[in-house]
DNA sequence: TAAGGTAGCCATACATCGTAAGGTACCGCA
DNA sequence: TGCGGTACCTTACGATGTATGGCTACCTTA
């Protein structure tokens, strides 16, 4: 009956299986096969619907771009009630952006590798930029903004700092009390920091450093200083 | 005779072959095989330097953030003239960090996808750190700081505007008049940004985006930016 | 209704990858 | 003299992307 009976394989399903894969167990785990048998089928199938991996790898950043792009509009949408302020529409829309590369990590470094730059993305630079320009700020330093702020939006989704080795079992694990004398020895500000923010935080070693409250205010001196060079100039 | 007597292979050959491959080829053409054949030696052979791959490719992360604290370093050091001046001195070292990453443009990626932060990052760290501080920056901006900069620093290298695919024989050729039109039409204030930057900048098609100039008006940026936060925080 | 084409799926096979296991050749030291 | 160890090689295994070609089920058309 139906119930054994699978849905045909179509490009769409293709990506969706491979997209969950890569949320779930990381890229690495997106194989044609792996792919293949989440969709209970053999490998060479996939060709039928897909060009080849490339082809799919293309495929899931167009998705990702897409959701970005829907976000990203949906948000400004929702908080035009500050309508005419370019650095709230732009803000918005760059930290609903980055949430959806929160939810893909892997999504970054694939994006940044791929050579071509999808249409979504070209339609956000241009939503941004369309912001930007109608604020009053000029085409060459939109143009500069647009750079940091995607920059920004792919380069802040991984954390340089955390020392747990991705491993989970390692986190909020403490340092031997020898270590931490030798980690104090050799970079005394590095420690220093350490130590002043997690009494200003409160919570210990778990999360100490708040990427998003670092991004939010890395935004805010970006589009601070946008909007300073804006108003100097010419 | 001595012509035909290879050198022993020791752990930083390895590297330097591999390094040399990355560098001329992308970091995917660095297979164990390939690696072993510049050293005209089997495969197998690199194992008994090297524990596997991923020692192999933490070995060259090691080596870009070697030579990258090292130029940061030595820059820092050549222009201490600017004695006392944190902003002088963090854009220097930022400004040398960044060129060793444009010298092997794998590198930010791998870095990235490194779960451990090498020494030699920390160290980097610890000199920015220790600038800003003794400049009076609080701890809490400093990090937000550091954050950003890093960001940059590893964010900055690829072009995100690079439409030539990555060949080569495609770079400088002109769009069509129709896909230009078409192109206008979708994406007016993109194009309008363009035709800007050109005309500003007098020379054709070819490299009209400065990425250089845009890390420099970032960095400024961001510099700026943090040393007003220092100065109205407590 | 029969013939022929096509779309979707599968089985097999190949090159390339990382690397495990075991073999050989030589060198220094007992 | 022989013995252990180091450096290198050979062979082999499993995984990967994908070229090739075959099978089946359907659609079109006469």
């Amino acid at each position: 009956m139906a119930t054994a009976e699978r849905q045909p394989v179509t490009r769409d399903r293709v990506l969706e299986a491979a997209m969950s894969i890569a949320d779930a167990e990381g890229l690495s785990a997106v194989s044609m096969r792996r792919v293949a048998t989440e969709l209970q089928v053999e490998a060479m199938s996939l060709y039928h619907h897909i060009a080849n991996k490339d082809a799919l790898l293309d495929g899931l950043v167009e998705r990702v771009v897409t959701e970005a792009l829907e976000q990203s509009s949906a948000a400004a949408e929702r908080a035009n009630s500050a309508q005419g302020d370019w650095r709230a529409d732009v803000r918005t829309r760059s930290l609903a952006a980055r949430q959806v590369m929160l939810r893909h990590p892997w999504a970054p470094a694939l994006i940044t590798s791929r050579s071509t730059i999808p249409v979504q993305v070209q339609l956000m630079f241009e939503a941004v930029l369309a912001a930007m320009i109608r604020g009053g700020v000029s085409y060459r330093t939109a143009h500069r903004g647009l750079h940091a702020l995607s920059s920004m939006v792919l380069g802040f989704a991984q954390e340089p700092f955390s020392s747990s080795d991705g491993d989970p079992s390692m986190e909020g694990v403490e340092m031997s009390d020898d270590l931490v004398a030798q980690f104090a020895e050799q970079f005394p500000y590095t420690s220093a920091m350490v130590a002043a923010e997690l009494h200003t935080d409160g919570e210990p070693t778990l999360g100490w450093c708040d990427s998003q409250t670092e991004f939010e205010f890395t935004l805010g001196l970006l589009l601070d200083g946008l909007d300073r060079a804006a108003r100097t100039e010419g």
